[in-house]
DNA sequence: GTTATTGCAAATGATTTGCACAAGG
DNA sequence: CCTTGTGCAAATCATTTGCAATAAC
């Protein structure tokens, strides 16, 4: 896990007069300690498998916590459930693009694309304060050879599906 | 109301075996006689208001239609409903901008944004089919002279306001 | 007639909350 | 101690669904 979220997080704890407990800090790091995106409740199925205990309530609390600190992120996967990205802190203006065939969400930065959005808002009289670009396609593998690779990989993997198509 | 969409609705209904309803009707009406973004409790009561009566069930029935139809798309305005946009089919790729101070919510389209996502996603080998553009921003006017005209104009109005902030 | 559609009320499922108890500082 | 945090179970709230009645075509 980055120090960084230690340290930011730590900072905020102090300003808000909250306070560290075992909880928190299993569910941070049950958090970071890897860069998939999750819902609130298969980050509760992790915590359970590991030897802290949590509830429920305890990681929607958290998860919250973190999300009013900065340190995570609710994006839009297109699911019916929140879905929070942990990899802001590393690229704080990375983009999403999703397969519609597999749901594999790929993270990618563009300076080009940053740029330009903000000269848009800039235009119609406002200043960028965040930026948010999915993109939704299909791999050109399987349109050209009838075949997905992250498809199958997903399938093995139990990933959820993308609603669409 | 576009005449498209009555059209493109009518072949949707036939091609899928379905029926024309007087229920149906009048929430399309409603929902395309306007350009606003709703969700869908909120265009359950704009129907309620006319002399057509609909359920709150058929509301949400018709809105997955027209959905699955392509005739209306859902968005992400950071809301915890789902809103929906009727906008897509006289711009069809229109991104959104939404003012933090007042959640007043601008449509703008932008071929360039758009082309330098297309090659973005083509880069990462693949072929977008969708892009979802959201920027936050505040307006100048707030920033520079501390008051922000839509925010008075959404008090008023007794709009929602944006959670963030 | 046959099949899709509706309305109602009940079910669902994710998220939140009230409250009594536990535990940081 | 004093206040924040936790766990549990109950509550909430948007959305979905089963079913009997209704209405397209």
């Amino acid at each position: 896990m980055d120090s960084t979220v230690a340290t930011r997080l730590q900072q905020f704890i102090q300003t808000k007069g909250l306070r560290n407990t075992p909880q928190r800090d299993a569910i941070v790091e049950a958090i970071f300690s890897s860069d998939e995106h999750f819902t609130a409740d298969e980050l509760w199925d992790r915590i359970r498998k590991t030897q802290s205990k949590s509830s429920r309530a305890t990681v929607y609390r958290t998860i919250s916590l973190l999300v009013e600190a900065g340190l995570l992120h609710e994006i839009d996967l297109g699911d019916d459930q929140k879905t929070y990205d942990p990899n802001f802190i590393d690229s704080p203006a990375h983009n999403h693009l999703v397969c519609i065939d597999c749901g594999k969400v790929i993270e990618f930065e563009d300076d080009n694309i940053r740029l330009l959005n903000d000269c848009a808002a800039r235009r119609l009289g406002f200043r960028a304060s965040k930026q948010s670009l999915k993109i939704e396609a299909c791999c050109e593998a399987l349109r050209l050879h009838g075949r997905c690779d992250n498809l199958i990989e997903a399938r093995i993997q139990g990933k959820r599906l993308p609603k669409h198509r």
